[in-house]
RNA sequence: GCACCAUUAGCUCAGAUGGUAGAGCAACUGACUCUUAAUCAGUGGGCCCCGGGUUCGAGUCCCUGAUGGUGCACCA
């Protein structure tokens, strides 16, 4: 077996076929690092750190990957990299013994070592640890990025995430954050009396958004099914079912392009709250993102991409048809048809379909004057019927809906509704969106049988709302792309 | 899907006007018992993204294609 191996080393370049030969080497003398099963590790790098009067003189062991190793003759330093950063440690030939050294002189760059001995601070004042074993671990065959310059190729980051963790502190400092604001939206909602649930990923019927699914098939039933482009019908049927509180936070697939803020699958947050309505919901959601931010990142002030903001000061909120007349100067109130809305959208060189009503005029308004201007929070409200098939309509205005959608950094980070529990206007809605299908609209939603048939038992009024996760943690990181918020965004396959 | 840009050593990058492919780090050999982008001396390392074309000659110019980035479109 091992014969074979050795073979495969012809068509490699130098640096690959030396760390195999050192390899062969260690396990023909019958130290093969692969068959270490465990390490007694007892301290992690940054508690080292932190602790260094209680720990001083102290033995410890730690374990991590060899990040730099400085060899002067008879004495070495290194850099052991773990899970909370690095952590220098002095290794002496006289203090390992003269076998130890020579075989810590031939470990590379990026091998996975344990490290036990004395905490002290070297001249220059840096915690290390003063050796008395070191022990490699698991052996890296390949090669790792430059330790000045890193890896900046954005393609080899994606696809090879695990060295792009390795080599770039910041990147695993994004998706520890990313995990630490999750578990705090969860302990935000547990705490509200909200329980956590799960829905199908696979669906006869994609609908609760305006989104292309993915399309496949299930042999055993010899039926076609979707990936769900959201979460909102299942967990609304749970509603009428008398859960009350319930959320998901659950992947979603939509099939559509690729951008610095679309992945084709994505992490949605869906709540749904019965007995309270779209102001409720407004306010769950200001107060879960101020509550995230200063549990997370230890205050409300951030600054994403230039643009500072507190999340402690209230959202501004502002009707659809507000914001249109205050960023456009086109006052919607005053349209009453969609021949005057097409008129209008003609003045202002928006282009329309044949199909758009006057509830879409005023939102291809909004797209093309309002959203660009919206940096600060903003919840936009009151969004028009034909737009929210899922919306309860305003009662003294029902060409629009109690609906909100909330826009930080001119991106659209949640969307919300008084959810609407009329069995018969719902299946007008979808008759409605049904005919827009026919008419071309490749998002338009479906007829939804059996959560008309949930509807017609009686949902209870209900709030709702659904927060894009990815860009949550976009906002709060930083992050100028989604992709530097996924762990393994989706990359065309190389072959 | 459209437009523009990028792709050169393991990594980060140079390579005017077409004329034998370069640096730093990493690697290898040697020296060095408090270094930290260690230092000093020496050595090796390349399908210049793939495929065509122009040319005496292409990393460089032209055309296909691949992958990535940015913007647009779609969308959250």
């Amino acid at each position: 077996m091992q014969e074979n191996a050795e073979q495969t080393l012809d068509g490699l370049n130098e640096i690959l076929r030396l760390r195999r030969e050192k390899l062969f080497e260690m396990q023909k003398n019958g130290k093969n690092p692969f068959e270490i099963m465990k390490y007694d590790v007892t301290h992690h790098s940054g508690d080292i750190i932190n602790n260094y009067e209680e720990l001083e003189g102290k033995t410890v062991s730690v374990a991590g990957r060899l990040m730099s190793k400085r060899v002067m003759g008879k004495a070495s330093f290194c850099h052991i990299q773990d899970i909370q950063g690095n952590i220098q440690a002095y290794v002496a030939r006289d203090c390992i013994g003269e076998e130890s050294y020579a075989c810590f002189k031939k470990l590379d760059i990026g091998d996975i070592v344990g490290v036990k001995g004395e905490v002290f601070k070297t001249k220059t004042g840096e915690v290390s640890i003063h050796a008395s074993e070191v022990l490699l671990l698991s052996k890296s065959l390949q090669v790792l990025p430059e330790k000045f310059h890193g890896l900046k190729d954005t393609d080899m980051r994606y696809r090879q995430r695990y060295v792009d963790l390795i080599v770039n502190q910041e990147v695993k400092e994004t998706f520890i954050k990313r995990s630490k604001i999750i578990s705090e939206i969860r302990r935000y909602l547990d705490n509200m009396g909200f329980i956590e649930v799960e829905t199908p990923v696979l669906v006869p019927n994609a609908g609760g958004a305006a989104a292309r699914p993915f399309d496949t098939h299930y042999n055993a039933l010899d039926e076609d099914v979707h990936l769900r482009i959201s979460l909102e019908l299942y967990l609304k049927r749970l509603i009428v079912g008398g859960l009350e509180r319930v959320y998901e936070i659950g992947r979603v697939f939509r099939n559509e392009g690729l951008s610095v803020r679309h992945n084709p699958e994505f992490t949605l947050l869906e709540l749904y709250q019965a007995y309270t309505d779209y102001h409720g919901m407004m306010d769950l959601c200001e107060n879960l993102f101020r509550d995230v931010a200063l549990k997370v990142l230890g205050t409300t002030k951030i600054t994403y991409e230039g643009v500072e903001m507190d999340l402690s000061k209230p959202f501004e909120r502002l009707t659809m048809v507000d914001a249109v007349r205050k960023y456009a100067g086109v006052d919607f109130s005053e349209i009453k048809t969609e021949e005057e809305a097409k008129k209008l959208a003609d003045q202002y060189h928006i282009e329309y379909e044949d199909r758009h009503k006057k509830g879409d005029i005023l939102n291809l308004f909004f797209e093309k004057f309002v959203e660009e201007k919206l940096d600060q929070p903003t919840f936009i409200m009151d969004h028009p019927v034909e737009i929210s098939p899922l919306a309860k309509r305003k009662p003294n205005d029902p060409d629009y809906t109690e609906r909100f959608e909330l826009f930080i950094t001119k991106r659209e980070m949640a969307n919300a509704f008084s959810e609407l529990n009329d069995p018969i206007d719902q299946r007008a809605r979808f008759e409605a969106q049904e005919e827009l299908k026919r008419q071309g609209d490749e998002e338009a939603n479906t007829i939804d049988e059996d959560f008309l048939n949930a509807l017609e038992h009686g949902m209870p009024p209900t709030g709702g709302i659904g927060i894009g996760i990815d860009r949550l943690v976009m906002l709060l990181t930083g992050a100028a792309a989604i992709r530097d918020v996924l762990l393994f965004p989706t990359m065309k396959p190389l072959d």
